[in-house]
DNA sequence: ATGAAAGCGCTAACAG
DNA sequence: CTGTTAGCGCTTTCAT
């Protein structure tokens, strides 16, 4: 049943001290003895006392709360993404929210998590307005992007060096003996998307290859499937495709079953999801070091909250690695 | 740049009227007229007030806040449901917060929950002990377990009918023409796997079929890759393979590779995950009406949360329907 | 190092 | 319907 709640007071009362003293107890650069503190979390411990987290955000201006904000696509690699990030952000003390939305709602979601004082926005989708951006600002939240960002935002962004991952990609390909590629696109104008192009198409050129051929789509399994269709009719020629990610190219992979496998191009994709290791697919795939990146992220958004510092407007690049498998 | 905090007070020192008509205003049924209110949206709007959350749960005794306890398991099932969690408790004007934790953290995880004072759990992980759980209902949380429920404990719990499921995959393998079957299992002990494997097993007795194989097992890729092995070299007589899930599914499957297909028993999954309808698999498999439950788990709950009554102590169940495709 | 006192921004009686 | 008055449970000066 619920008990009325226990607060510093009661603990306070218990032990004859002031109630100033249990919140210091509980706060770990307050100056306070060790004795005391010993006491003090002791007696909360027996009356079953938690501090209240609402009543702290109020006064200390610190909620502690950090939004995690994302869309509502299905890719294996979000939901780690989404994974990792909470897990950090618990793991270096904060608490995540979650802020789910499409271009539909996201000004909800996120003006929710406004109300709610969170210290820190961490985002890892393009859906998200400049404007909504700038209100968080103005409310002095800090802004970290995943894998994006929006230019001249006061605001950290960590990725993967995506033009970095094109150009080990062309290296790849030419080392092996590819000489006609192409690209199979993600959404146009992500930023995902138009990195990865580049560092491939500028290597390639670098190396003296053929130029790549850019073929239209976007972050989906069908997009693959649909683009085995065209290569297969107009682009018999091509001898290797890069893929803009690992859903994109199991989609084409699947798409080309009915190639004899010798008769396929080399297929390359990115994130290297559990599936691209699956036996039937064997792909060969570029592994973000997400651990890595997210980690930082997370220790650095934590770091800024804390000092109350400003955003660095930088990108902070991660190179990831090639895992080589069957189709490259 | 941070601006010094709007409050409600500021806005209405910009009105001339009372702080809380401003209030009033914000709140959807407190009385004030229609006016009034208009004139407060318009002025706060202005002044770009937005109402503190915290300040309210601290008056309130209601933080607006619903925590998602998950596990770190990955299975894209999983995924989908904390996604539609998240969606849904949105939409129906909750903030979904994280609890993503293993067996070592879930303390930790939950006791934060705790001092953020959330209005309910809602637990989709089988890793949460009876003992954190009444310390949840002892601070006036409500409890709803999705897809799991632990005996005596207050709370409401919307699952899958697992028994059922198992029944009517039995069913169908029956009627279409299977005598020798195997169920692949998860893991033991866990409610789900139990369920399914009863219903099964059951319902084949009760059609006069012989008793089923149980092969032990965990909710993996490689627990089906490995079963392959197991049922290639001492189970050949097996007609139909029923696993505990797609992801064991997909590895049985991936496992059977070298068996030619007019060969391999028939195999059939549960959850409908979308790698399920790839071309390399086309799984049949038990789809759970997971957008049905999940929004009629996160009504029920919020309700609670807003009348303050107590949780059913009951299952509420949903049927799902088989998606036959070519394994089956 | 500790206690007393003053709020944080809001909701909830209580009057009128 | 609106204004006034108390707090919610804590952190933070400010004294001591």
């Amino acid at each position: 049943m619920r008990q009325g709640k226990i607060t510093s007071i009661d603990v306070a009362r218990l032990l004859g001290v002031s109630q100033s003293t249990v919140s210091r107890a509980f706060n770990p650069n307050a100056s306070i003895s060790d004795k005391k503190r010993k006491l003090v979390i002791d007696g909360a411990q027996k009356l079953g006392y938690t501090p209240n987290a609402m009543a702290r955000g109020l006064t200390s201006k610190r909620s502690g709360l950090v939004a995690i904000v994302s869309d509502n696509e299905v890719n294996p690699i979000y939901d780690e993404i989404i994974r990792k990030l909470s897990y950090t952000i618990q793991a270096q003390g904060g608490q995540p929210v979650l802020c789910m939305a499409d271009n539909n709602n996201m000004n909800t979601a996120v003006n929710k998590a406004i109300e709610y004082q969170v210290d820190g926005l961490i985002i890892a989708t393009s859906k998200i307005s400049k404007g909504l951006l700038e209100k968080c600002l103005s409310h002095g939240i800090q802004l970290t992007f995943i894998n994006q960002y929006l230019e001249d935002t006061e605001a950290s962004s960590f990725c993967t060096d995506n033009r970095l991952t094109g150009k080990q990609i062309a290296d790849y390909l030419v080392e092996t003996g590819h000489q006609r590629t192409a690209y199979l696109a993600g959404n146009r104008g992500s930023m995902v998307n138009e990195q990865r192009w580049e560092g491939f198409r500028d290597r390639l050129l670098q190396h003296g290859a053929p130029p790549s051929l850019y073929i239209p789509g976007t972050f989906s399994f069908q997009s693959g499937v649909d683009a085995a269709a065209t290569i297969t009719q107009h682009y018999t020629d091509i001898e290797a495709v890069f893929c803009a990610n690992d859903i994109i190219a199991i989609g084409l992979l699947e798409g080309m079953q009915k190639i004899s496998k010798p008769q396929r191009p080399a297929v390359i994709g990115v994130d290297d999801i559990p599936m691209a290791a699956w036996p039937s697919f064997q792909l060969t795939s570029y592994r973000q070091p997400l651990d890595k990146l997210i980690e930082e992220a997370i220790a650095q958004l934590l770091n800024r909250i804390e000092m109350g510092s400003k955003a660095d407007l930088q990108y902070h690049y991660y190179s990831g690695e090639l895992i080589v498998r069957d189709t490259a």
